[in-house]
DNA sequence: TAAAAATACTCCATAGGTATTTTAT
DNA sequence: ATAAAATACCTATGGAGTATTTTTA
């Protein structure tokens, strides 16, 4: 069985791919151009494959050195996440930590939320990064984010994800409206009202589609945040389906619409936390995720319509 | 960011989890027990963590060891297999190579192939083993094979297939059956006839049951072996469904069994090549495929019933 | 008190540096 | 003619050894 090779020198090998030429290599990774030279040339030794074309004008990989190139990173990556993995092991939830919100979820969610983990977690450093579920999953494909707090069922592959919060759908129409009311709805009386949604893309729409099987979608217009959503509402441009969560939060507060659970209840949307398989936070995900739940439970127990409850940015 | 570990102490604490002591792990890579403690303590620095609980009565990973070790194996695995695709890009198919083959293939079609092989690839040593698809999957799975030839379509995670022959179902009977004759069959008639199949397990039961949708199997009697079926067949236990590619290699030769194909035709089952997804061999393993293909097609223009030609085990 | 790990030290192989030559465009 | 890689040579870190001490069940 030959000898392995050395991470540094597939370090190199990266280095060397990225820049095309051995000195901006090397002074990319900080060793002199002869050090790098040595290095592959002992590479190449103890693979026994000549990796790059060398040129005056720079280097190329050979298609071997291609295909060790991508087993390289591949490597490399997998390195990388055993650091993360060891410090993790070490002391769990603290530096910082990419997290990942949609945007139907994080100004609802976040207020409540961040502060008890400020506390719980003193010395976790959390990064929001607020955007649509499809990008957040291509951003923990590409290890970009450590985890990610979408809406569920949502398919995608290399995600593994759990649940935390069971969110439920809440009917909202202007007074005037022909379902307008105070108390709870039948789901069927959404049969021809056509909703009035968050534009394509946002899995809401989707989910929202997907909990009431009579109702359908107003082709027409659409909204692009749930702000305007309740605005277009006021405006009488039509009903449509609100998490409660985003309305515990007082996303209609003062805004004089009615707001109407419905019985028998429809499917709402999972609230839950995603990484990437074989991520090397899994388990901080897992407990982040727990951490959340907890503290959604706590200061949860207010009626539908909260008191006050301000909805930053 | 911290540094990374060396590949070489990453190897010293998976000896180390699997001996359970410093000084027969140090046996186990060849190295002295010091310069093992050493190792695993500069290992222990750089992550910043204690991976190891030190007694007397040997060493047990911590809790953060263990999640380091797993990581540890998993960077191991992948240089390992760069050093194999690195072999692989330089001179393909050459060297050891572990091929599987379902009992069903192995005897028909490797002594069609494996001179053609050998003369196309002289410096490719193949080691055959011949399994079920389940076990030889497994072992795929597990670096244990490189390659698998099996009967598609056949349902499995983490791996990759590429169909490289189609074969096609013939019809066997005894002479005096009720289904016996010269021409061509109508699948409908195979109705209300139970046939005699291999038993379970064998992917070519299943085949054959999808095949002809009216079809059933006995439930009293199964064949451990083709070899064994046609026996039972001959012996009037019933009829019974064959692959062209055995009858082609003489499965029936001498028998006095009537061989009928369907008209119009059945699905058959693809013979194909399956792969670790992600396996340092893959390109090989689809490079094989072809060449088994085109030694397929060459000497393929035999007619239905081969002439001469032992099926060794 | 005996087995196992840590420590002390020595050595040398090699990763890395500087200075220079060779090579292709 | 010139930029880039290879070569020559030197240095020092650290990986590996032997001998010994410390620890703990």
């Amino acid at each position: 069985m030959s000898t392995l090779p050395t991470l540094r020198q597939l370090q190199f090998l990266i280095a060397l791919a990225e820049h095309g030429s051995f000195s901006r290599a090397a002074e990319a990774v900080f060793v002199t151009q002869p050090t790098l030279s040595a290095a592959i040339k002992e590479l190449e030794m103890t693979l026994g494959t000549v990796l790059v074309e060398r040129g005056a004008r720079g280097a190329v990989l050979t298609p071997a050195g291609e295909a060790v190139l991508e087993r390289a990173r591949r490597v490399m990556a997998e390195a990388e996440d055993l650091v993360i993995a060891a410090q993790a092991a070490g002391e769990p939830l603290s530096g910082p930590f990419k997290l990942g919100v949609i945007p139907t979820i994080a100004p609802f969610l976040l207020p409540r939320v961040l502060p008890a983990l400020r506390t719980q977690y003193p010395r976790l450093e959390i990064f929001l990064r607020e955007d649509l579920t499809e990008r957040l999953f291509d951003a923990l494909r590409e290890r970009r984010l450590d985890a990610a707090l979408v809406a569920l069922p949502y398919e995608a592959s290399m995600i593994e994800t759990r649940s935390i919060w069971s969110d439920e759908f809440l009917f909202a129409c202007t007074p005037g409206h022909r379902l307008s009311g105070a108390g709870s709805l039948d789901p069927d009386d959404l049969a021809e009202e056509p909703l009035l949604l968050l534009e394509d893309g946002h899995c809401l729409r989707d989910h929202a589609l997907a909990a009431c099987s009579t109702g359908t979608a107003r082709s027409d217009f659409a909204a692009t945040s749930l702000h305007t959503l309740v605005h277009m509402v006021k405006s009488g441009l039509g009903a449509t389906l609100l998490p409660r969560m985003a309305v515990d939060a007082g996303l209609v507060d003062r805004m004089e619409l009615d707001v109407r659970p419905f019985e028998p209840p429809v499917a709402g949307r999972e609230i839950g936390m995603a990484w990437r398989k074989g991520s090397a936070r899994a388990d901080e995900a897992i407990q982040l995720g727990e951490a959340i739940r907890e503290s959604l439970v706590a200061p949860a127990a207010e009626p539908a319509t909260a008191t006050e409850a301000p909805a930053p940015s």
